[in-house]
DNA sequence: TGCGCGTATATTGTATACAGTATATAAAAT
DNA sequence: ATTTTATATACTGTATACAATATACGCGCA
């Protein structure tokens, strides 16, 4: 019965916690491609025992961060230039599908946080901010897919781009003169689709947009094979 | 180093067994949606400890099919209409891209063994064996996936196939007139699709059966709702 | 020197023991 | 009688102990 005061927010388990740590260590490029990782490892740099940490290795595997090697370790997902087509091919279905169910029904108050959404990555562009870039860049796309109100696309496109930002890392390392303002050209083309209701203006633009950055993430790949 | 003489198979760890025994049993209705489980239960049935129980769980949780109460207990999961209509529109995405992604590349022998698919589906009928109809059927279509070359496409149809199993079980339960026929004419005009290479028929031809079995599960949701 | 073989070691896989939490039951208080 | 409070119970969550497995290393041997 929450009545908005005392928000006790429920303790969440040692195990998500752990997913939750590792997931950004290896997005925020802490643990590399490739890392070894061993439950002893992890026991004793978060002081808590095998148990929970084995349980969130089962969930990151799973999620396609780590790859196990039966009773040898867990490592830092390495990933294939083919990986990394497919991945964008699949983000690309998803929010094309999000784009399906959701074009008809953005109110002119999910344009304004869009466009909001927008001017707020430009500020922390502009603040060279790039942790808060990605994020509120994420959260941009996330929104549309929230708002398709679709749990079982929701999960699926999180996984997604759990990978896609472990990829991202690599085309910051690789690729320096990349124009960060491209991404803001994109969404607001993205905002303007769902405006026209243009469904397949939309489609045209995710499938431009995912093929532009998979193939900076493919050199970044490759790059990084060395 | 697989010869193909001395196929050892590797002796799957005990969670992944765990996961095919309590996933199989939803799926034939052995454990009914809303049964209750205990890691203790499973412990004393299947003779093992709770580690690998815990493990199992977690994994099935991901997959949909459960659903945790923290410290309390869990659930096999009671789907919702909305649930399974999500379900299905979900799949619909997938096998149709699937759909774009195999359409120009299926030889004669694909062709074939698709077609042979049918004639043994049509054969399990004859023989009342509606286990093997439904393995085939399932096989059916997972070719078509396995055969997009698309490991992440293919886990995430999986994962919503074994959902979508265990609302079938529901189906077979409410609906007991069912026309077993249709699913081999439906396969029949998949096929056909594929052999001419018409992929906005192919869509409609996916949209259109899965809303006819969508709505089917829908009234056998709702029908067990008492 | 190079190869097969056994043993050591590191690490996961599994079992069990202990701690914490949510619900149900019953007693106490108003 | 109804509500509150205390306590018991039945679980899950976590820690630790033990077993099984895969690799690495060193030794014997050709």
């Amino acid at each position: 019965m929450s009545n908005g005061f005392l928000p006790i927010t429920r303790p969440t388990s040692l195990s998500e916690q752990v997913v939750e740590q590792v997931r950004t260590a290896i997005i925020e490029g802490r643990l590399k491609h490739g890392d070894r990782i061993t439950e002893a490892m992890l026991t004793e740099m978060l002081g808590i025992s095998r148990t929970p940490i084995r349980e969130a290795l089962i969930l990151l595997a799973r999620e396609g961060l780590i790859v196990n090697a039966p009773n040898r370790a867990t490592f830092v997902r390495v990933f294939s230039a083919s990986d990394v087509e497919q991945i964008f091919s699949f983000r690309t279905t998803l929010e094309n599908f999000a784009g399906e169910l959701t074009i008809g029904k953005l109110s002119p108050m999910d344009i304004d946080w869009l466009h909001a959404s927008i001017e707020k990555q430009r500020a922390a562009l502009h603040a060279d901010d790039f942790k808060a870039v990605r994020s509120v860049d994420m959260a941009f796309h996330e929104y549309l897919v929230v708002r398709s109100d679709h749990p079982i696309l929701l999960r699926a496109w999180r996984e997604i781009v759990a990978q896609i930002a472990a990829v991202l890392y690599l085309r910051a390392e690789a690729i320096h003169d990349y124009d960060e303002y491209q991404s803001l050209r994109d969404h607001a083309a993205i905002v303007e689709a769902y405006q026209s209701r243009d469904l397949a203006h939309l489609k045209m633009l995710n499938e431009q947009i995912n093929q532009r950055v998979a193939a900076e993430c493919v050199r970044a790949v490759e790059s990084a094979r060395r």
